[in-house]
DNA sequence: CGTGTTCTTGAGAATCCTCAATGAAGGTGG
DNA sequence: CCACCTTCATTGAGGATTCTCAAGAACACG
């Protein structure tokens, strides 16, 4: 089974046999973190890299009142702290959401890994500006779209980032986050997260049972939460149809 | 008088004479354009790198109701478009708020620049990386924090990005956002931003009349709107009080 | 079969919105 | 310099959205 780091760098940038290998072997060390547990915390000058090899996890800051806001969800193949250093210190904490095994790289390895094999270090670049557009696009839904929309949204994005990774179908996926966590990603309340979910099951846009959420009809959905999938750039252009093809060679997508 | 650019990249890394030149030299072509005018549209894949020179601008996209989302204000020192060709296409649009000048750079110059210059690529990624890092505070203002705090909190920003490249004092600034351009920003109505804004004039927590800012007590309005500079990274870490040593080097700042 | 977490519901209150109108500021042409 | 026009700021009022508090139900786990 491919790691989902490199099946997600693989869908945007062409990397070789030789990158992939690499990217494997320097992800060895896979450790098992409970629920709920800090990964890196805020003011870390963080001397690994850490990426997530399976379960959900959170970018998140807390604020003097005591509420936290969840900035990003980490899934299978995000890295955590990838340009750590560069920055000097986190400046927000990482926190699992359930269970999850995580790759911990050390920074040395991981600086030899890049300098190395360029086209796993403009992978991860690439990889990092699609982070940057998701939190563009939390930014718009946070701020113009109604609470039901931009939920739908969230959920519509989640399909297709597990996608990449291999982890939901073409309309359904585990979902195990709580209603608490989608609040603190949403800047709603729980108790109104929880009628915003009730609107949408009762509009037929989502079945959620047993945390599993699966789409009846996924263009209704999008079409409902206004969700343009080209913010994720899974496709080198929204003009161009074809994939990109998978060779080695220059980082640059086109 | 030295380019807003070269002064931001200088503050966060170390810039050498040469790079400087070489900077300035790349900047030359300036281009005057007048308020509210796009600089790169949505689906844009730019040939051209954009650098704000004076004036201000931001990130938007415009939703299918019509509604606009500010995702980003671009001051002096701010570019526009850098890694665009990474991800193909543009997924949202720059414009101008106010008359600005901004330098063109094409991007085959760009990319001989880069190449040519290391220290000045890896200063640009840092300063990509604190514009992810002000997407986050966004977020976490927009998602739990109130109103005032969120409008006082955007404020305290601004300053500390506009006396980064000198375009601020101590404690005011020129302040030429309409209330409608900060409504955008905020996911607020004009309305409600308009009555946000009397409330913090009449806490005393700002001067803002013929658009220009002040703060009458500073730390005052950072306590009020919890405001934490280190998310800008103006130093290489929150414990570490002395200045970055100022000399060419490696892009690493630790 | 208890115990803690998560989900759900009700009700009243705070925040924020929309609509609509007025006032103030700035720019332009005569 | 004034009349006019456009943009921007401000105000009032009623209504929609979302919040908080509080409690009970369902679920998960040992």
């Amino acid at each position: 089974m491919l790691s989902p780091l490199i099946q997600k760098l693989g869908i945007r940038s062409p990397l070789s046999d030789h990158d992939r290998k690499a990217l494997q072997q320097v992800c060895g060390r896979v450790v098992s973190v409970g629920a709920h547990q800090d990964l890196i915390e805020e003011g870390d000058a963080s001397d690994h890299v850490t990426f997530i090899r399976s379960g959900f996890a959170c970018r998140y800051r807390i604020l003097p009142d005591g509420e936290r806001a969840i900035i990003a969800y980490l899934v299978p193949g995000d890295a955590c702290d990838l340009y750590a250093p560069l920055l000097g210190h986190m400046d927000h904490a990482v926190a699992t959401l359930t269970r999850c095994d995580v790759a911990v790289v050390s920074r040395q390895d991981f600086d030899v890994l890049t300098s190395d094999y360029p086209a796993i270090a403009g992978a991860l670049h690439v990889s990092d500006l699609v982070d940057e557009a998701i939190s563009r696009e939390w930014l718009v839904s946070m701020g113009r779209r109604s609470a039901e929309k931009q939920i739908a949204h969230l959920l519509c994005e989640l399909l297709a980032r597990l996608q990449v990774v291999g982890l939901a179908t073409s309309d359904s996926y585990d979902f195990p986050i709580t209603q608490a966590d989608l609040a603190d990603a949403s800047g709603l309340s729980v108790v109104h997260t929880n009628r915003v979910l009730q609107t949408l099951r009762a509009e037929g846009l989502i079945l959620l049972r047993h945390k599993n959420l699966s789409v009846p009809d996924l263009s209704r959905l999008h079409a409902f939460a206004d969700f343009d999938i080209s913010y994720l750039h899974l496709r080198s252009s929204p003009n161009r149809s074809a994939p990109i093809q998978l060779r080695s060679g220059p980082i640059r997508l086109q």
